[in-house]
DNA sequence: GACATCCTTCTACGTCCGTAGTAGTATCTA
DNA sequence: TAGATACTACTACGGACGTAGAAGGATGTC
């Protein structure tokens, strides 16, 4: 399940909530993104043919609810980041990450405590 | 600068050594990927256009560079899937990895140790 | 009932991507 | 020197993507 940059913003427009119109989707995307109706009911459509959503129709109009979860199409546009840039490792980047200077200290010392709690999690449920 | 999943191929072959031949990139390329000749020769004048690499002729044949770091690649892919699958912040991705059970404890000390030494690092420095 | 709205489906068109063939030219080799 | 080999440039073609208009049916409103 491969989404195109602009599939995103929709997707993540339906998965704010859902079942969801069109229309009220393409009030809901965000301000810089300002596509005609027919272009969001096109890519509607094509998202419905690759079983990302589906639609069901409720007296004339359509209400779209999402077949992929998000932590779904998350993980996999990420294995297909890391195969593609990271040698198919997570490590390297990871490693990237950290090295990269875009972390703030507060990101850091979240994604530390994030890793000990989930170390300890692991733990306890192993 | 936005790289293709072929791009990607290519340019990971073309960053393990140059400058280098079509020749040398086509044997060089994992061993799946079985590309006609002139298809790699095709997206070498496709990446020459968008200034990802350059050709220099000797004799004959062309020896290409990058002109992306590899590290400015990765940058730019993994800001693309942080604006689109993880709402633009660092921290969700960060989460969503600790989350994801494919972290091996391995990992997450590596990165635990990468984050202290760059922690330090970051002290020292500013 | 006639017009404005809103929704749907169908069609379109330029660009990029994956993939590669063909033709022309240069070079090696028997 | 003729054929095999290697390289280049040019062309092609189907599919996905970004974007959207046109036509037609249903519904609200005066």
């Amino acid at each position: 399940m491969r989404l195109s940059n602009a599939e995103w913003q929709l997707m993540n427009a339906l998965w704010a909530g859902h079942p969801a119109t069109a229309r009220e989707l393409a009030d809901r995307l965000p301000d810089e993104i300002d596509w005609a109706y027919t272009t969001i009911k096109t890519m509607l459509t094509r998202l419905e043919k690759k079983q990302a959503v589906s639609a069901e129709m409720r007296g004339n109009t359509s209400h779209y609810t999402p077949l992929v979860a998000r932590d779904e199409a998350r993980r996999s546009a990420l294995r297909n980041l890391i195969d593609q840039a990271f040698g198919g490792g997570v490590q390297p980047l990871l490693a990237f990450l950290a090295r990269d200077d875009k972390l703030s200290d507060a990101e850091r010392q979240e994604l530390e405590r994030i890793l000990e709690e989930d170390a300890r999690k692991g733990k306890e449920s192993s």
